[in-house]
DNA sequence: AGAGACCGGTCTGCAATACAGACTTGCCTC
DNA sequence: GAGGCAAGTCTGTATTGCAGACCGGTCTCT
């Protein structure tokens, strides 16, 4: 195996910041989430929420699905095949670094 | 327990920072370390592990120790009690989100 | 009809900070 | 004493997380 330590040093930060892991972390077990829920569930700010959503979309990390309810707009994040994988990875890359069990 | 999804955003930002990890986690496993060993090992430039070193000193994470080998100057870190704490507790908290395994 | 409250989203401004590289000081060798 | 090297500090830059203001559009209440 590679060095633990360097390897905690080639964490993907997208997938890092506790936002976004966040984000990620509910979708995942959360198939699909509203924004309204999201902003909820992490107190994320509605400006912040959609800046990392964005971010997290581009890197194809995540689904933005737009729909109305009504006539009202009604925004929903999907996690993506590329985002679970990231996301595992995550885990394994930190896990192979924690020496404390 | 409170909410995971919380938790993560609560995350101890200090220690959170890959290369503050990575310099915590030498630390916890090897006692003490000299500057230009943990250089190598994390990869860090000089000025950028100064600068972390010096944030994890200032939170009382860990002790700089100066000696010297000769009449070169000799730089030793060493985690302190509360380092340790903050890394444990910072795992914990991780552990606690990570719906993975 | 008009006031006020939602929803989703953009944009601006600010403060924090990770990082590299230049610089300093002091020692040794030729 | 010139040059090289090693340990350590300091400065400058570019990024980015974040909150809050603002906007278009819809709904509700009076």
């Amino acid at each position: 195996m590679k060095d633990p330590i360097r390897t905690l040093l080639e964490l993907d930060r997208l997938v890092h910041e506790p936002a976004r892991l966040a984000i990620l972390t509910v979708l995942a077990s959360a198939g699909s989430v509203e924004f309204k829920f999201m902003e909820q569930v992490t107190h994320l700010s509605k400006g912040n929420l959609n800046s990392h959503a964005t971010k997290l979309e581009t890197a194809g990390y995540l689904d933005v699905q737009k729909a109305f309810r009504g006539k009202v707009p009604l925004t929903s994040f999907r996690i993506t095949k590329q985002g679970r994988e990231a996301l595992a990875k995550y885990w394994e890359q930190l896990m192979a670094a924690n020496t404390n069990g």
